[in-house]
RNA sequence: GUGGAUAUAGCGUAGUUGGUUAACGCGCCAGAUUGUGGUUCUGGAGAUCGAGGGUUCGAGUCCCUCUAUCCACC
């Protein structure tokens, strides 16, 4: 269940209720691609950086461990011993990503697997099958992400090619919710608009499969070369044709500032390797801008990472030590660095959803974005 | 002591029969990374080529002396 609690602008402070617990909106899903955020996170530390959902990938987990055997062990939710809810990507971005290793034809996508070589083949019912079986809380449909560059007679064939994808989805979605030993008889569908940075394209789209009784809906193919202003603007065309009573998710994205001007533009849902891979490469997120703590102005900086933050990192150790423990590729260097920007994150949300609240949205995006790039005393 | 070998950036190495600005890896200093292959990529700084002398238009490359280090043998 979806409800919004209050509005600014096109901003939605809303509540996304599901079978394994409440998500307050506007959220940022940390990444778990392989039902483990990297870095050495624990559940534990989860739920001490303020993790509300959890996003783990198809493909990946299909490779390795194997989908079967997560539900033959009761689901993911067991498995990795998180409760709360997980999103699993579909394995659709793995179609552009792993670009090269790919073949893909009306029935779906031939992979090279990258672990072992071996042939994978995964269409929409595939997709579908495996989320099942990992029993997240939420399934991504099957989608082709095309290049934002790609010709645009080969984006709208790709586009069409995605709505007939998502229709078997939710056909397949049907069926296996009603099958008798499956483990998340709830598990939620949300469709993905595509369309590169062609607005009409986006638009059609975004009214076709606004008609589709869909669970939620993601625009992808965004911050994949095209510029800022390019995908603000295709959120500025495409949001407000896709169902304002349902959740609406901008995949991979992004930055604050990407985040600040998603909400902007009735965002609820966001998810981005940036805090969890650029914390392990020691660049960290501050209210004042980023820093990057390889930097040898922080050798004797006795500072923590950010003043006043609360994360576990920050209560306890100094730049000058944990860019030490980064030098000696320590693996606590990169655990704090992750869960401080983790953290860093989810308060960013925290604080967006009581701005909301209180009606001042507005003052705090352009007071938040003022500052990140002040870079002032870092 | 005798014979042999080596000496090039912080470390490890390459460098044609002598020929412009001496190359590479690691390290160091920076920068990239948007539904994650703990990766990868891109820049940058850093060398009076062990010291001194000689041959030559020209020497890291050839010759002499010295120094240091390593190996073998008394």
């Amino acid at each position: 269940m979806y409800e919004i609690l209050k509005t600014e602008g096109n901003a939605k402070r809303a509540r996304f209720t599901t079978v394994h617990g409440v998500v307050e909106t506007p959220v940022f899903m940390n990444v778990g691609t392989v039902a483990a955020i990297k870095g050495a996170v624990a559940t534990k530390d989860l739920y001490e950086i303020g993790t509300q959902i959890e996003l783990s990938n198809t493909y990946h987990l299909h490779v390795r461990p194997g989908d079967k055997l997560i539900k033959e062990l009761g689901g993911l939710h067991k498995f990795m011993n998180w409760e709360k809810p997980i999103l699993t990507d579909s394995g659709g971005f793995q179609v552009f990503s792993l670009a090269g290793l790919r073949k893909i034809r009306e029935e779906g996508v031939t992979f090279h697997s990258h672990v072992d070589g071996r042939i994978i083949f995964m269409g929409p019912e595939e997709s579908m099958q495996i989320q099942s079986n990992l029993a997240s809380t939420v399934a991504m449909a099957f989608d082709e992400c095309p290049s934002s560059v790609a010709e645009r007679d080969y984006v709208k064939q790709s586009v069409e090619r995605t709505t007939r994808w998502l229709i078997r989805c939710q056909n397949e979605m049907k069926r296996l919710n009603s099958l008798e030993d499956t483990i998340n008889k709830n598990q939620l569908l949300f469709g993905i608009n595509q369309g590169a940075i062609l607005e009409d394209i986006r638009i059609d789209h975004a009214k076709r499969i606004s008609e589709m009784e869909l669970d939620g809906y993601a625009v992808g193919g965004l911050a994949v070369g095209e510029t800022h202003e390019e995908m603000y603007n295709i959120l500025d065309v495409t949001v407000p044709h896709l169902p304002k009573d349902k959740p609406t998710y901008l995949m991979g994205v992004g930055t604050p500032a990407n985040i600040l001007e998603g909400v902007d533009r009735g965002v609820d849902f966001f998810d981005c390797v940036y805090p969890s891979r650029n914390g392990r490469h020691g660049h960290l997120y501050t209210k004042l801008g980023k820093i990057n703590l390889f930097n040898q102005k922080y050798e004797k900086d006795m500072r923590p990472i950010e003043e006043g933050c609360e994360c576990p990192a920050c209560k306890m150790y100094s730049r000058a030590y944990i860019r030490h423990l980064l030098k000696a590729k320590e693996m606590l260097g990169m655990r704090l660095c992750v869960l401080h920007n983790l953290y860093f994150y989810n308060k960013l949300m925290s604080d967006i959803r009581d701005a909301l609240d209180n009606g001042n949205f507005k003052s705090f995006k352009n007071s938040m974005l003022d500052s990140m790039s002040s870079g002032e005393d870092l």
